[in-house]
DNA sequence: ATGAAAGCGCTAACAG
DNA sequence: CTGTTAGCGCTTTCAT
């Protein structure tokens, strides 16, 4: 029972029409109204339901967000830096967490639909092209962002995983060494297949042998994960010089383990990691990472989908992708002990 | 122009009572018309519009989440929590950053008002007890985290900030410290004054003197202040042998600015942080911290929203005091050189 | 210069 | 068992 535009009308002894045009400025009305109007606005506590609008002009002026955790700080910043540049233009956002759960993110698509959002940016959980294309279908606009699914008709904002990884074990490479250590995720997402796919690459057009023997799945974001995959590639038999993480934080893991079994960082182990956390810089020794491009990733998410709110048919999709860059610091060095 | 109720009772050769008693289940219909209506829907791609049931039941199933910034970590952990349960409840939650901005802050809270939240629950920015009046007297539900202002009628969840920074002060001077070095917020809110008072009574109760000298402020929540802090501490007369920080970005700063002066972490100086992020456990060496409670905090946020919601009586306003735990780790340790 | 009223999408009371 | 219609809060056209 919030107070109504009646409400205010009645106090003001005017129409609701004469309230609504005070309020929107939309066309002439005294002085002494406008003033009886403000003054039982502010007396009444007043805030026009802008949800009504939106069945009429057909903005929320609501954008959802569906990533799959707000607390990784790399999609925690890139959500924060989404929501300041849709607010200077008027938009909310609404936040949804997947979880990597692929059913909860059904469900939170659906709901956002029918809060009637005037499009949705996501870091999609599923791989599941069907449901993206019912999306789709609703001509909501939909913007992908750090994920791609080939052949569906979407903008896309992407980072260059195969360019960024290679660069990083090139960089490893010209260090000298030769056995490098990959731990992989659990995912078949784009991004993680482009991932490994720089990680063969610049192994093989620089001579050398992929060994899947140095390679490693660990599960999740969390650094008991990376500890335990650094423990896994550091009981090889070929044990490897060096070790490249898809995230920081599975790196930091992976640089703890090497530590607590008495070798250093990174005179016996080189480590780089992925996304270039703010702690990389503070840990000790301070981590080498690729750099995720949060503020132009958000920024080229935040126009195409401004533009596409504003016309639809502004252009094709369109897919954007980002160079990622190698931040090279004290956690990866010379090899020590080269054959 | 979405699809709407008109659309799919057209399609199904109904009225549009019946798609709307088909799709709530709230009267008997004959599985025929169930059946025409379902694939009406289906093949329309039709997404009924919450909004308008709020302009009738009062109710847009969504959350205003307002606080200073999402890519704080335990905020971001806050947030996600809080959006996860929220959402078992059917609700979405609308995320603003006030970045630290009372202006920005307070256009967000009226944003929120206008959209017809349900509640809004918010790590305040403002001190300012006005603008929250103002919030109180629409009968929005609102929940304040982590700050208190004194004498506002509102429900209020915290930490006991004073008892958990005692406690950990307490434990440096058990481990022998008499010179601790204090780096402080630049903010006046309770729990940055409720802080400083724990160190201060844990030293005074210990016959300490407290020494203003031994003070310093750093602004913000990256580890560079946090670096900068524990420089100015480091250089005075008196060296502190312990640091306690409000943030363990802070603390993992001045942990850097220890190592890179040539000292020892905790042989030389011990430092303890606050939140107790995950980094803490892996950084080298590990960080004594205080945990912040996050499950704990926003279980009873929401707890308390949703009653509030559902029943704007059904207590006075609470005030829930929420206890930290110290989690000792490596970085404080017994002094080295005791006088 | 201002008011009356239609209509946005949907639910629920009423009609049959 | 199903359809017709009022009405939620507001904007906007039409009327005066």
């Amino acid at each position: 029972m919030s107070i109504t535009i009646k409400d205010v009308a009645k106090k003001a002894g005017v129409s609701i029409a004469t309230v609504s045009h005070v309020l929107n400025k939309t066309r002439y009305v005294s002085d002494e109204l406008i003033e009886n109007v403000n003054n039982a606005v502010d007396e009444l506590g007043y805030y026009p339901n802008l949800l009504v609008g939106s069945l009429r002009n057909k903005k929320t002026y609501t954008i959802g967000l569906i990533m799959p955790s707000i607390s990784n700080e790399t999609f925690g910043r890139l959500a924060e830096n989404i929501q300041q540049k849709l607010f200077k233009h008027n938009y909310n956002i609404i936040i949804c967490n997947t979880l990597y759960d692929a059913d909860v993110e059904q469900a939170e698509l659906r709901t956002l639909l029918t809060k009637k959002v005037d499009g949705i940016i996501i870091i999609p959980t599923s791989t599941n092209k069907k449901i993206f294309e019912k999306i789709i279908n609703t001509k909501v606009p939909l913007i992908f962002v750090d994920r791609i699914i080939r052949n569906l008709k979407v903008d896309t904002v992407i980072v260059d995983n195969f360019k960024g990884t290679y660069e990083a074990i090139k960089y490893l490479i010209d260090l000298g060494h030769k056995k490098i250590g990959y731990i992989d995720r659990m995912t078949d997402h784009s991004h993680s297949v482009d991932q490994k796919k720089g990680y063969k690459n610049a192994l093989e057009d620089s001579g050398i042998d992929f060994k899947p023997e140095l390679v490693v799945r660990a599960n999740g974001f969390d650094y008991g994960s990376g500890a335990d995959a650094a423990k896994k590639l550091l009981n090889k038999v070929i044990r490897p010089t060096a070790i490249f993480a898809y995230f920081d934080i599975i790196a930091l893991g992976a640089m703890r383990k090497v530590l607590d079994m008495g070798l250093k960082v990174p005179n016996d182990v080189s480590i780089i990691g992925c996304d270039g956390m703010p702690f990389t810089q503070s840990c000790n020794p301070r981590l080498t990472t690729i750099k995720f491009p949060i503020f132009k990733i958000s920024k080229i998410a935040c126009d195409i989908i401004l533009k596409r709110i504003k016309n639809p048919d502004f252009s094709k999709e369109q897919e954007v992708v980002v160079r990622p860059r190698l931040i090279k610091r004290e956690s990866a060095g010379p090899v020590s002990d080269p054959e």
